[in-house]
DNA sequence: TCATATCCCACGAAAACCCATTGTATCCCC
DNA sequence: GGGGATACAATGGGTTTTCGTGGGATATGA
C-alpha cells in the first residue's frame, strides 16, 4: 500500500483567523503531497475524541477500497447490509473535502468548525495514517489524553505567548 | 526485517550551537542511510530516562506496522480502541521528524530541546535499534546509569577540555 | 446589496542553505 | 617509520528562502 509509506507526525499550533482560515502545517502538507499529488484535505469528526480527523484524498480512496472488500466477504443477513450503509454514509456524507491555497491555508467549513468545537487556535497532531485538529482547551480537559501529550499542548500554547 | 540489520553503536559528544544546531555523529548517520535512504531522524522523549530517543523513519514505519497488526488482532471492546488511540498519538504526535543537512546537522526543535533537557552539549549513545541523546550532566547524575557508562561520558567531556 | 469565498500581496520570524575554518584521522610516498 | 598531503568531520557565521499570518481587493452567489 503506497498510500501509507508516508506517515503524519509532529505537532503544531496555528491560528484560526477572523475569516475562518488556518494554515495546514508545512510538514503535514509535505506528507499529503508525497502520498498523492492533491492539494486537498478531507475533514471528519473524530470517532472517539472531540476533535477533527483529517487526511488526504488518496487515503480516503484507500479506506473505501478496504471497506468494500470487507463488505463483499462478510455479506451475512440484513444487519450487515445496514451496517455497511451506515459506514458508507459516515465515510462520505459526514466528511468534507477542502482545498488549500498556495500559501497552504484552508477555510474551515462552518459545520466542521462546530463539530470540532474549534475556537481561534487549532492544534494539529500527527497520528500516522491521519492527523487530528483539536481545540487545545478541549484536549487539556480530556482525561483520556496522556499527560505527556498535554505537556506538548501546553508547550505549544506557551510558545505562542498564550497563557495556560 | 531489513531495517534492523544495521545497529546503532558507539558514543560521541557534540556541541549544540547558538541556533540550536547539532551534528549527528557520522557513524550514526551511516547506519541511518544504510537502513533506508532518508536523511532524516525521528526524535522522541525517552520513555524512562530524561533524554531523547532517536531513530530513522524506516524504523518508525516498522514500529507502526507492528502496532497495526497488534490492533487488528486484539479488537476487544471500547477500552481497546481508546488504548490504541493513545498509543498512536504518543507514537506520532509526541515525536518530530527532522532532516539533517549536507553537513550532517539537525536543528533541534525547541520542544525536544526542552523534553530532553539539552544544554549546549549533546551526548550521543548508540542503543542498537535506536540511539539516545543526553544532556551529559543528567546522565552523570542518574543513579540508574552504570558507572562504566558514566566513565565514557566523563572521558568524552575531558576530551573536549570541559571540566568534570 | 450584502455576505461570503477566492485571490493577491506584504511583512516578520524562523528555518534551510551555502561557504569558510579548524582539527583530526587517513593515506601515500620517500 | 616518519612526514607531508589529503579527505572528512564538526562547527561558526552570513545569506536566502520558506512559513505562518494579516489585510485588502476582487469575484461569486443568495
Amino acid at each position: 500500500m503506497a498510500a501509507l509509506e508516508h506517515l503524519f507526525q509532529g505537532s503544531a499550533l496555528n491560528a484560526v483567523d477572523a475569516k475562518g482560515r488556518v494554515s495546514i502545517p508545512a510538514f503535514l502538507r509535505g506528507v499529503i503531497e508525497r502520498r498523492g499529488d492533491a492539494r486537498t484535505i478531507v475533514l471528519a469528526k473524530h470517532e472517539s475524541f472531540p476533535c477533527l480527523t483529517a487526511y488526504d484524498p488518496a487515503y480516503a480512496a484507500f479506506k473505501h477500497a478496504k471497506l468494500e472488500r470487507l463488505n463483499e466477504k462478510e455479506e451475512t443477513g440484513p444487519d450487515a447490509a445496514i451496517e455497511y450503509q451506515q459506514r458508507n454514509l459516515m465515510a462520505f456524507a459526514a466528511t468534507e473535502e477542502v482545498p488549500y491555497d498556495s500559501s497552504g491555508r484552508i477555510l474551515v467549513p462552518p459545520m466542521m468548525r462546530m463539530k470540532g468545537k474549534l475556537g481561534d487556535l487549532a492544534l494539529f497532531l500527527g497520528a500516522g495514517e491521519t492527523f487530528q485538529i483539536w481545540n487545545p482547551e478541549l484536549l487539556l480537559g480530556d482525561d483520556r489524553i496522556p499527560d505527556d501529550l498535554k505537556d506538548i499542548a501546553r508547550f505549544r500554547l506557551n510558545e505562542r505567548g498564550a497563557a495556560r
